[in-house]
DNA sequence: GTGAAAGCGCTAACAC
DNA sequence: GTGTTAGCGCTTTCAC
């Protein structure tokens, strides 16, 4: 790394006369022009990127804010960031929790271990870490972060975690297609690069009751690498192998919104009425659930719930450090809609 | 702000002995069960937050990076964070631009000048910042920002700009309408706290076209702090006040996806046949309006455009600072549909 | 106008 | 086992 010391010495003048001119105040030491010119370009020439550690740490003036380690999946729940940074605004605004500063380290699902050295470094304040595979999982347990740590899924006992129980979800649904009197039913999943955890969990606990019930269950799934250029596309492909099958379920679970907007698609397409032939309920939060046509009931991922509470769990963390690992699971409400009636 | 050598004065060691117990390496230097217990009570009770800048400076052994802060609010367009990080992530991957680290700073619109302290510190390697408001764009003009600062939205000669042609998208849209032999339209829109300049703009390329091509438009704007819970529900009442129009219009530029799929709903309970009797645009990604019954026209925010050539103005930017002002003016895409053939 | 030097809070090598 | 000390890269005061 370069330093304005050796801009310094490369130009010939002393460290501060660099500090003076590539932090804009040249005026201020009255730094003649060819010199700045000269420092200016010995630093373009050099690549001199300025650290911001030594900057900040010179810079006594401003009260520094603990830096959280955000890491993030684009796969993940895609408004879930959005959700998050708007409840950090708001809390901060009203006085709910301490500023502070929070520092997304992007991550495939299954490649947080590309993580571990930032990680391990001791380079945060504060990490988040949504554990969403078994490798995930694998690499936190063998990984020991300092920092304070709340994980959004994956339960690890020495870290703090605030999440949703999917396995329950999963059975929640297969019961309310008991009570309507299904015997045949489905569960509908889009194909993911690695196997997201909290959709096997669902998956699991959705065929375990179903199997406690005596209702037959299927299971429909995307191939990774499969044909589909997105997640609607891949719901219409979905949909057409689940209506392939022998014996068509009169109920299904569909894991993804985008795949259910796909899936719907092609049910409407061919005449199948819901909820009267096929009853549908679908994990997912999007918006245009609510006013499809049917009414889509649905299972949300309570993003506002979670961001709330693993921001204030933050903070407390962070005015007392090695607290007792919390555990908050939180509530997934059914919003019933015309899909599937209550 | 209480350092490890308050808390060595407090306990009566010695300041490196606070070092490897609070950072978790105690036993590598032996020190007493006793004190370590001592010396992590001190720590706590004091609230001892470690600070980072300083502990990224003297771990020697890591390459620091650039860090950038991404000012943003959680009103912008909501996917927009998510494809971000999803292209900041591809892109490093693939070697297409140089690793960086970027640091939320929330902010809701309007707002950007609370940001003012941090931006004008020097604080970060560069910026990122919407300037949807305009207060906003107040702000920055008045404002000396050293980093290289690179903006979504607002002209500012000395400031990178990456952004798109609002104006002309809504003359497009006019003209389409035309086309079609519209002669009455109309132009929808929600409500914001602080008017969004993008919205602003398409509203007036769109009512300058109209005017010009001898249209008669009609502006269906929804009352800031208006009773609705959500976009979509506005976008009913906003429906809903359309309809009520003396002159009902035969088409419409929805500037909001959300507002689209509430509206959308109300004309279809009402009867109204899409494109017969209502021809409909959207300005809005949601993908449910691809999968929509009739499927909408739609004309697009190029977010990973947008995302990608941001990375790409800010990864060269850190390499040679200084450069000219850069401008992007990017492609808004129409996509045809049903709602609104080309 | 310019450079020397102190110090920001922390880590780690080293002496005791 | 524990304390001393030399930096990390930068800003800023102060003497020249």
């Amino acid at each position: 790394m370069v330093s304005i010391y050796d801009i310094a010495k490369a130009v010939g003048v002393s460290a501060s006369a660099v500090s003076y001119v590539l932090s804009g105040r040249a005026e201020k030491a009255r730094i003649s022009r060819e010199k700045q010119q000269l420092i200016l370009d010995a630093a373009k020439k050099m690549g001199y990127i300025p650290n911001m550690a030594a900057r900040k740490l010179s810079l006594r003036n401003m009260t520094h804010l603990p830096e959280i380690a955000l890491c993030w999946s684009p796969e993940q729940h895609p408004g879930f960031l959005n959700t998050f940074i708007g409840m950090l605004q708001d809390m901060t605004a009203a006085g709910q929790a301490r500023e502070m500063r929070f520092t997304i380290l992007p991550c495939r699902n299954g490649e947080l271990e590309k993580l571990g050295p930032v990680l391990t470094a001791n380079y945060y304040n504060g990490v988040i870490v949504p554990a969403v595979s078994d490798d995930d999982i694998e690499f936190l347990k063998s990984t020991e972060i300092q920092a304070p740590t709340v994980l959004l899924f994956g339960d690890i006992p020495r870290y703090h975690l605030v999440t949703v129980d999917n396995r329950r979800t999963g059975a929640e649904v297969a019961e309310i297609f008991h009570r309507h009197g299904h015997r045949s039913v489905a569960v509908m999943q889009p194909a993911y690069r690695q196997m997201s955890v909290t959709v096997a969990q669902r998956n699991a606990g959705f065929l375990e009751s179903c199997e406690k019930l005596k209702m037959d269950a299927v299971v429909i799934t995307g191939e990774p690498g499969g044909p589909y250029s997105n997640r609607i596309e891949e719901g219409r492909a979905l949909a057409g192998k689940m209506l392939e099958t022998g014996k068509v379920p009169t109920a299904v679970f569909i894991q993804h919104d985008l795949v259910a907007l796909g899936a719907l698609d092609v049910f409407c397409g061919k005449g199948i009425r819901m909820p009267e032939d096929l009853e549908v309920i679908v994990y997912g939060n999007n918006e245009s659930l609510e006013v499809h046509s049917p009414s889509v009931t649905t299972v949300q991922y309570p993003t506002e719930d979670i961001a709330r509470e693993c921001i204030t769990v933050m903070a407390e963390l962070l005015d007392k450090p090695g607290a007792e690992p919390v555990r908050r699971i939180l509530e997934t409400p059914f919003v019933f809609r015309e899909s599937c009636p209550p």
